[in-house]
DNA sequence: CATGAATGAGGATTCATTCAT
DNA sequence: GATGAATGAATCCTCATTCAT
């Protein structure tokens, strides 16, 4: 399967289906609304992406690839635990206050069993980084010792949660994002 | 009189269409799968629910009404705070370690625009006595002094998180229901 | 198949469902509809009719057993061939005129092919005696010598047109009554 | 460019609709089986015509505009009202006798409310110089001074009538078409 | 006999995917 | 490669009729 020509115009696609699955539901989107919103023709989405489920999947990796570009794009590696744990909370916190769109996507993806285990992996490719952070800080004693995936999860979820108060209370003096990571740390440090 | 209309018939469907919808997703679920699953024929399934959208809501409420029961019905009214939270966790989170299912279907339901405001309503008031317990808990320096609904999303997507580690890892020596709880416990409470 | 008990119950699912037909249309106005509208339940009206082709006959033969027992109840066997005639002529226009609901019914009946060859036999027996006036008519050189079932034809053709014009026009001065007759009869009259 | 839609398979999807729905009757004929009468998917039929409803709409449309074809076409502005009259008279009926399937279409069309207003219009905006023929020649005292959308209707109801006893006594020796013309001429004509 | 729940064969769409142009 | 018409299986829902109560 040669790869289709233009990259613009798989970029498109994978905005125009962001946009619209954020909207309409990922499950209640016909191919044929993403194309239109893509510009291109309803038969033409289909020589970029040869089903429907694959264009999902493809839009789960990529939504997770620009999470970690953005994260790790200045991941500050001389700062200490505290400080990186930081630093990753509130990129991805905001990034996702940013993007309440790709945020509902990835809502209504993450725990869906039309995404592959290998979509899976690709899309936790990229925190490598992050998950040696929680192993060292666990070996250092910076954080308690709970399991691994069990923490990374903690994390996760609280940040999700943390993006949506923020997105749908815009308007509310709280600094959601402060008091998130607060309360997370405080739940999961030593000390 | 005809046939009565058989409660029983009712929670068979609702039944099944947890089973269902837990498995193959609640969008991609032929309304033919959940009343062939329920042992009827696919015309009356209408009879109980005029369309899916309205099974789907009733699916919501029967959910929310059961959980509500299960962490209501030995709710502790004589011990202090601490031990009421700890209470409705246990009870919620092991509800949904042993409910799986239902607890998937909830994850796909809750954030749905499927789900109307009613519905909502109806499913949220059996917790009355739990808001209850927030409020003057914060009122008393008990717990931290953060947006009601804030807290109260940490904790029910805190024990979502764990519940499902619970259900995904019963072989794990960990305890992940005192685990999620202290680590929740740190994070909100004051002192 | 007996007789079913109420002769009541049987008038009143003909009156409800010549109502819905006029207004839902006959071909798509459930049987349930009808059932609802005459005050039973659904399945009882199938003890009235066995099936609603049969219910849509039983209407048909109703609604021209009216008709002719409005217009030959007071049949002027003593005037004069015209007058007759005109009685006739004022007589269906009239009770057309006064019941559009059953007009549009009958209109959408007439030429249906639901409606058997017994039905239409058994209603057109009481106008006989209108065949009859129009034979002798016209061995009499009352009125011209075309084909009988041609006359017949245009007078009930256009004086389902009048009366059509009658219900959808109340306010208007014309006389539409007369001037159909006057109309007609200058067309088919001899001289 | 992708395949053009096809006139053809339009066309072919009218004739299919006008044959079955003049046999099965317009709302009992399910849109599968013209479908399959026009040679075509079921699927195919609605990107011709979005729902069942604008599909009769343009049956409706294309019968209205065939008959105001086949009548104009060769109009003779050049003689007086009455061979005016008699023209449209003949065009009229000898088209209807010629396709009766198309007259029983419209007779199931014309009342019914599925027809919009739209279609209406559309429909009658071809016959613009007959109504203008009627309103002259009433000015001039040709015809007599009743209202002219009674006129328009008898004129109509009476060549409807007229076509259905032509092609229902094809064998007959009786030359229904003048018969007609001559009873309505008789009727409207003034003197 | 009256009731209305139960049934399941349709019926009008919808939509992922294919394929002629 | 791009296009969008063509396809037909699948979906939600309706409704005439049956039958348990």
């Amino acid at each position: 399967m040669a790869r289709p020509r233009s990259e613009d115009k798989r970029n498109a696609i994978i905005s125009a289906a962001v946009a619209e699955f954020a909207v309409r539901g990922v499950w209640s989107t016909p191919a044929s609304v993403v194309s239109k919103a893509a510009g291109i023709a309803e038969g033409t989405l289909f020589t970029y992406f040869a089903t429907k489920e694959i264009l999902i999947n493809e839009v789960y990796c990529a939504l997770k690839k620009e999470m970690a570009e953005v994260i790790m794009h200045s991941y500050p590696r001389a700062e200490d635990a505290r400080g990186r744990f930081q630093h990753f909370w509130n990129e991805y916190v905001n990034w996702g206050a940013r993007n309440p769109n790709k945020v509902a996507v990835m809502g209504q993806l993450r725990y869906s069993d039309q995404i592959t285990e290998e979509s899976r992996m690709a899309g936790s490719a990229p925190f490598a980084e992050l998950s040696d952070l929680l192993t060292k800080s666990m070996e250092e004693k910076i954080i308690r010792p709970y399991p691994i995936d069990f923490i990374g999860a903690m994390i996760g979820g609280m940040a999700e949660l943390t993006m949506d108060f923020i997105a749908r209370n815009e308007e509310s003096g709280t600094d959601y994002c402060a008091t998130g990571f607060e309360t997370l740390w405080r739940g999961i440090a030593l000390e």
